[in-house]
DNA sequence: ACCTGATCATTG
DNA sequence: CAATGATCAGGT
């Protein structure tokens, strides 16, 4: 089938709405070939062959290429709380790491020939089979908006391996542009050009929290694009905190709201300055783009006068119920990959300084690498043992294993007592924390 | 001086 | 009124 405009191929796209994959799936792709089900790219290929009636084995990359667009078919998700969220990345070439250290950025080589995509949409649904689920939408999308945010991340990428660090790359290093994990097996290594360490062979792709930004303003149709200058993330929060840097928490709180805490100092004073300062992590979607397709939270931390942390780094509370599903599947994977943590460092002027006296510092982005990640695992799965076999003596507190970044502790109000009352209730008195020698170790690099 | 369980102030 | 993002503080 041919396309002379994209009114036309919008025009047609339309009627794709509401289908499941089996009714287009004219050639049979899906019922015929049972082993190809599992494959990926198996669902773009029946949108090809089925609906848009290209010949079986085309050039995957022709798409409509006449009009300058490329398909993507990509499937999303609907969590317990009612959010949408897409459910993988896109995956683009192949990342050389000893070339690309020779490369420019060249947007057009990087992303696609063409700078739009058709994005069809279908639900994703756990336990159901793939050629059942509906495809509900359809979008098109002007990839060259993003393009100066992508320029900066390939170049984040680009020098990590210039650094001899091709092994240490995260999906969280970028904003938009991923440097995923490729490889048949986990154990696949490759060779980097500055450095003798093997290092995983990666991709670029499109980051899930990218597309599911993009699926997000597309259903809220929130399309003001609130277009700014700024480049990253860091710069956004430099923009915000440079006023206040330098200055102590009950100045900056009190320059804030013009209201005066010396004698009563909040406890929480941290988080109500960066929600006053950058703003809440709910709202800040709405400060700049950069925000809405990447996850970043703002977490506070106060550093001793060597720059070590003083405190762990607390998350919310769990429940019994979230350790159903096994770690691959788990939201606490799917979080600790995804999200960027800009981590304000508040420092003591002196030792042992009272909270209310620390000093506005700046800020440090930490993401979680593999390492970091089967680290988590383990303390992911003793709970979930915990909980299965209802034996508290189980739980993953502060140092239960060997590398242990990521504990148990108990987050309630007086009288709580949480690790005794941990099976009670599915909403739990205990939180998760990041512990200090892991957070210094992230902070110094 | 640190570790780890206990507790707090504000928020939605 | 409980959850969140944090800090507090007693014991070692």
């Amino acid at each position: 089938m041919k396309f002379n405009s994209i009114d036309e191929l919008l025009n047609y796209t339309n009627n794709i709405i509401g289908k499941t994959f089996y009714e287009i799936d004219s050639e049979n792709l899906l019922k015929n070939n049972k082993n190809l089900k599992h494959r990926k790219g198996v669902l773009g290929q029946v949108v090809e062959t089925g609906f848009y009636k290209y010949p079986i084995n085309n050039d995957p990359h022709a798409d409509f290429d006449e009009i300058g667009v490329e398909l993507k078919v990509s499937g999303y998700k609907i969590s317990k709380t009612g959010k949408i969220s897409a459910k993988e990345r896109i995956s683009l070439s192949k990342i050389d790491y000893n070339s690309i250290v020779n490369e420019e950025f060249n947007y057009s080589k990087l992303i696609s020939k063409n700078s739009k995509i058709l994005i069809i949409w279908y639900l994703y649904e756990k336990g159901k089979d793939i050629g059942d689920f509906k495809i509900t939408d359809y979008q098109l999308y002007e990839m060259k908006k993003d393009k100066e945010v992508f320029k900066n991340d390939f170049n984040i990428i680009k020098n990590k391996v210039l650094e001899g660090k091709a092994h240490e790359l995260s999906e969280g290093d970028t904003s938009y542009l991923g440097a995923c994990t490729k490889a048949a097996k986990s154990t696949d290594r490759t060779t980097q050009p500055f450095s003798d360490i093997p290092a995983k062979p990666r991709a670029y792709s499109l980051k899930n929290s990218y597309l599911t930004g993009i699926f997000r303003n597309f259903k809220s149709s929130h399309n003001a694009t609130n277009s700014n200058n700024f480049l990253s993330i860091e710069e956004y929060i430099y923009s915000k905190m440079r006023p206040f840097i330098g200055k102590n928490q009950v100045k900056i709180l009190e320059e804030l709201t013009g209201k005066k805490y010396e004698n009563k100092v909040p406890k929480n004073i941290n988080k109500m300055i960066t929600d006053k300062m950058i703003g809440k992590d709910s709202e800040l979607p709405n400060k700049s783009d950069l925000f809405t397709k990447t996850s970043f939270i703002i977490k506070n931390i106060p550093i001793k006068i060597n720059g070590k942390p003083k405190e762990r780094m607390a998350f919310r509370t769990i429940s019994l119920s979230e350790f159903d599903d096994d770690w691959e599947d788990s939201d606490w994977k799917a979080y600790f990959e995804e999200t960027t943590l800009l981590t304000i460092l508040w420092q003591e002027p002196n030792n042992n300084s009272k909270n209310g006296e620390r000093i506005l510092k700046g800020v440090k982005k930490i993401s979680f690498n593999d390492y970091d990640l089967s680290s988590f695992e383990k303390t992911y799965n003793k709970l979930k043992e915990t909980i299965q076999k209802k034996d508290i003596s189980l739980l993953p507190t502060p140092n239960s294993f060997e590398n242990q970044y990521l504990e148990v502790a108990p987050k309630g109000i007086k009288g709580d007592d949480a690790y005794n009352n941990f099976f009670k209730k599915d909403k739990t008195k205990v939180g998760l924390m990041l512990n200090k020698n892991f957070l210094y170790e992230k902070l110094k690099n």
